[in-house]
RNA sequence: GGGGGCGUAGCUCAGCUGGUAGAGCAAGUGACUCUUAAUCACUGGGUCCAGGGUUCGAAUCCCUGCGCCCCUACCA
């Protein structure tokens, strides 16, 4: 049988009307690719392929050899039809290569079924390495085989998709189109990989524990509820797997780590996601500064493995964020005491409240100071809104006001302090870590008083395991969505989320 | 929760105080054997987010709804 060219004007195997039997959205793109798929089938190319050797684009990259054999694969990112010489962008999610369909070198009918390629199909080719006079490194098509057809038309080539509803939405197009945000899943998937390793490397072993709970603890948060259908039981997604590691502290699983999705019945903006992945990591025998030891090993390992350096740019400003060891650690009333002066907590408390007025209008801040009343209050306010903003380098903030952090063992030195850190890096709390509660009376206490009217919310097995007997204890829990934004230099959670939660 | 903004071709975006809907990319046809945001010529392509209202006339003005973004508040 000898070949006969194909064109659109004598090709008619299908009508409109056939289309809408099973495609519910139709447009003109789509038609005419369901049409060139028609026409690729009929010379013999079956347009949804089967399983193709080939070597990684960024492999080929990497060992190229002018003359060589090869066979890629990947989606059509661009195509420059020339008329006997043709040039088109192939793309594997490793690289991006250059293919060149040339006349001379491709079967007859490989050469015309070319012209039936779209943007966005999926194709194999094995050809020769070759480098263009403008040094492009190059594959010359001998031979190459449809593998997936697209029928929907991708984004533009230059801009990509910018449509931030949609980047979410379809991410798979944001991902097929935008290589930043192609890079920086990659780049999330390792950092959870290092973390993995270097908590390894450290003797901590990784546990699952209930996500499906039936009463929330280890967290103030709203749960989402459902329902267990076998039991007939209201359950919980669990808020935070804390108590469910302490439980594994007492039973002598003297190092574990759980890195797994909590979820939170709350709002959403910019830094929350209702379900987000966090890391938590106790170390029985150690305490707030055992988990200080752990951020500033790992925090740097991340750097080094994953971003390349340990000078992170941030924001939108570029800001340089320094993760040097070791961190700078600074009590709380030092840090209140360095900006609202050295006798803050021996004024009275009028005078105080003019101190902060006129610090606040010094920066244009507003105080919220409806219903403050006390110096802890006050304190507060001034940290949240003047001092921890400013904290931009990598600091513990230690020896918090116990009133704020409830479930944490108080110093030793001063029973109005808790013995914890917060972690702030940018201006942003990034993670806490503690000096673990493990006074069964004292906790219950705390539970207690929490819950307030509520007994129900304490987790009587939780304080029957304290009652066993857990050691001393150090904790820590990172947002790891949150550390995936710093290292990654974004400021919104949905661009390192790859399914944010959307409305429907 | 409060305030502001946005929604127009497959994509990126124009569209003034209301008067027949525009460009670039992409697509179709043709030319072109070193292009790379290829180039050149011609051609096709719209539920202007949805619904209501004002008006002789609405993408444009008003109201309601939906979705997204920003600021703010809340948040172990």
């Amino acid at each position: 049988m000898t070949f006969q060219p194909f064109h659109f004007s004598t090709f008619q195997p299908f009508n409109l009307s056939t289309f809408q039997l099973f495609s519910m959205e139709t447009n003109e793109y789509r038609e005419q690719r369901l049409a060139s798929m028609a026409a690729l089938r009929e010379m013999g190319f079956e347009p949804y392929g089967a399983k193709y050797e080939h070597t990684d684009l960024a492999v080929v990259r990497e060992n190229f050899n002018e003359g060589a054999t090869e066979r890629i694969a990947g989606r059509l990112m661009t195509i420059r039809r020339m008329g006997k010489m043709n040039f088109a962008t192939l793309c594997d999610g490793t690289a991006k290569f250059q293919l060149i369909f040339k006349r001379d070198e491709l079967p007859e009918q490989s050469f015309a079924a070319f012209k039936l390629l779209n943007l966005g199909d999926i194709i194999g080719a094995e050809g020769t390495l070759f480098t263009t006079q403008k040094g492009e490194k190059s594959l010359i098509v001998k031979e190459w085989t449809i593998l997936a057809k697209a029928l929907e038309q991708p984004p533009e080539k230059f801009h990509g998709l910018a449509d931030q509803e949609e980047r979410y939405r379809r991410r798979y197009v944001d991902l097929m189109t935008n290589d930043d945000s192609r890079e920086r899943f990659f780049q999330r998937s390792r950092i959870i990989m290092e973390t993995r390793k270097y908590l390894w490397s450290k003797g901590f072993t990784e546990v699952e524990t209930p996500i499906l709970q039936s009463q929330a603890g280890g967290a103030a948060a709203k749960p989402f509820e459902t329902h267990f259908n076998a039991l007939d039981q209201k359950m919980v997604l669990r808020i935070a797997p804390e108590l469910y590691l302490k439980r594994l502290i007492v039973g002598g699983m003297n190092k574990v780590f759980e890195l797994g999705k909590d979820f939170r019945n709350e709002g959403i903006d910019r830094s929350h996601n209702p379900e987000f992945t966090v890391l938590e990591v106790y170390e029985a025998y150690g305490d707030r500064t055992s988990m200080e030891a752990i951020i500033e090993g790992l925090i740097p390992h991340l750097c080094d493995t994953v971003v390349g350096t340990r000078r992170i740019e941030y924001g939108e400003a570029k800001e340089i964020i320094d993760f040097n060891p070791p961190f700078r650690r600074v009590a709380y009333n030092d840090l209140v005491k360095e900006l609202m002066g050295e006798d803050w907590y021996s004024i009275p408390f009028a005078e105080q409240l003019e101190r902060a007025k006129a610090k606040a209008a010094e920066t244009e801040t507003n105080l919220e100071l409806d219903g403050v009343e006390t110096t802890l209050m006050l304190t507060h306010e001034v940290y949240d809104k003047l001092i921890e903003k400013n904290l931009r380098q990598p600091t513990f903030v230690t020896r918090l006001p116990h009133e704020f952090v409830p479930l944490a063992k108080a110093c030793k030195d001063d029973p109005s302090l808790v013995d914890v850190f917060e972690f702030v890096v940018g201006g942003r709390e990034l993670c806490p870590g503690y000096t673990e509660q493990n006074d069964p009376i004292e906790q219950r206490k705390a539970l207690e008083h929490q819950a307030g009217e509520d007994t129900e919310k304490i987790d009587e097995d939780f304080i029957s395991a304290l009652e066993c007997g857990m050691p001393p204890t150090g904790g820590l829990g990172i947002g790891v969505d949150r550390l995936v934004m710093l290292l990654t230099g974004v400021d919104g959670i949905r661009d390192v989320v790859l399914f944010p939660q959307m409305k429907s």
